[in-house]
DNA sequence: CGGAGCCCCTGTAAGC
DNA sequence: TGCTTACAGGGGCTCC
């Protein structure tokens, strides 16, 4: 599931690939992944310049001539440089050179244009590695449990399942713990385990648990660094306690329940 | 504000 | 073995 390492790495992978090409064709096939008017999608595409590739939060920001064409991986989208059309292929860029191709079987992924700021980047929080130490505990000022506040966009931007439970089990700190009562040394704590595990992260190129990979095809590794997630049952890397799953938010989550306190 | 529940989708895993 | 069902999850939505 892309979160902030993966599609930092994607963006990463594609960028030199697509920053300066210019957009010939496009065909896009998912009413889920491009919602609305796809024959009007692909006539503002064609043409436009690419001018820049970044990342905000887990979206893909593509910045064009006129406009931008926002990516979101949702749980199984992926971008590749090369390749052919299957089944699951729901957008095909022909580039002056080179080609793009979205690939997404759950289709849970969007697609997006906007001629302005794009609305749904505009609602996100802060990045997790630009936020400072100040601001982000005053962002916890909030009485809702700190996994739900992980997982929100608004609070910070970027996160996902697998790395707020890791950097909770990296910061000690129960995902049911609300979040204004954590103290300041915790919060400093889990400030610095949210930095440090994103950070090692992209250095990995990502989390690689079903089928994630980069825009080369190629794998990440630090599901090999994982403490909690996926590891329900299995003894704690600090303890030797069975890891434990519970559901917070809708959202499975896996916390060690003698290393992490509320 | 916060949380529960539901929806979108389909490959995979578990159950019978 | 082969079928059916449950589950996984990001994000948006409604309702309380």
């Amino acid at each position: 599931m892309p979160e902030l390492p993966e599609v930092e790495t994607v963006v990463r992978s594609v960028a030199a690939h697509l920053t300066g090409r210019r957009i010939v064709s496009t065909r896009f096939t998912s009413r889920f992944v491009t919602p609305g008017n796809r024959a009007k999608l692909t006539q503002r595409l064609a043409g436009r310049r690419i001018e820049s590739v970044k990342r905000r939060g887990k979206f893909i920001l593509i910045a064009l001539d006129q406009g931008t064409l926002t990516v979101h991986l949702g749980m199984t989208g992926k971008l590749l440089i090369s390749g052919e059309a299957g089944a699951h292929t729901h957008g095909v860029f022909h580039l002056d050179d080179g080609l793009l191709l979205y690939h997404d079987p759950r289709q849970f992924g969007r697609i997006e244009f906007s001629d302005g700021a794009p609305p749904r980047v505009a609602r996100l929080g802060p990045e997790p590695l630009e936020i400072s130490l100040e601001a982000f505990q005053a962002r916890l000022r909030r009485k809702a449990r700190i996994k739900a506040l992980l997982l929100n966009q608004a609070f910070l931007a970027g996160l996902g399942n697998i790395y707020a439970d890791e950097s909770l089990f990296a910061a000690g700190i129960h995902p049911l713990a609300i979040a204004a009562r954590l103290n300041k040394a915790r919060a400093t704590k889990l400030y610095h385990a949210i930095r440090g595990i994103l950070t090692h992260a992209i250095q990995l190129g990502g989390s690689s648990m079903s089928d994630y990979v980069n825009a080369q095809g190629e794998r990440g590794w630090f599901q090999m660094e994982h403490r909690v997630y996926g590891r329900e049952g299995e003894p704690c890397a600090n303890c030797g306690q069975r890891i434990r799953k519970i559901l917070v938010s809708q959202r499975g989550t896996h916390f060690c329940p003698h290393c992490q306190k509320k």
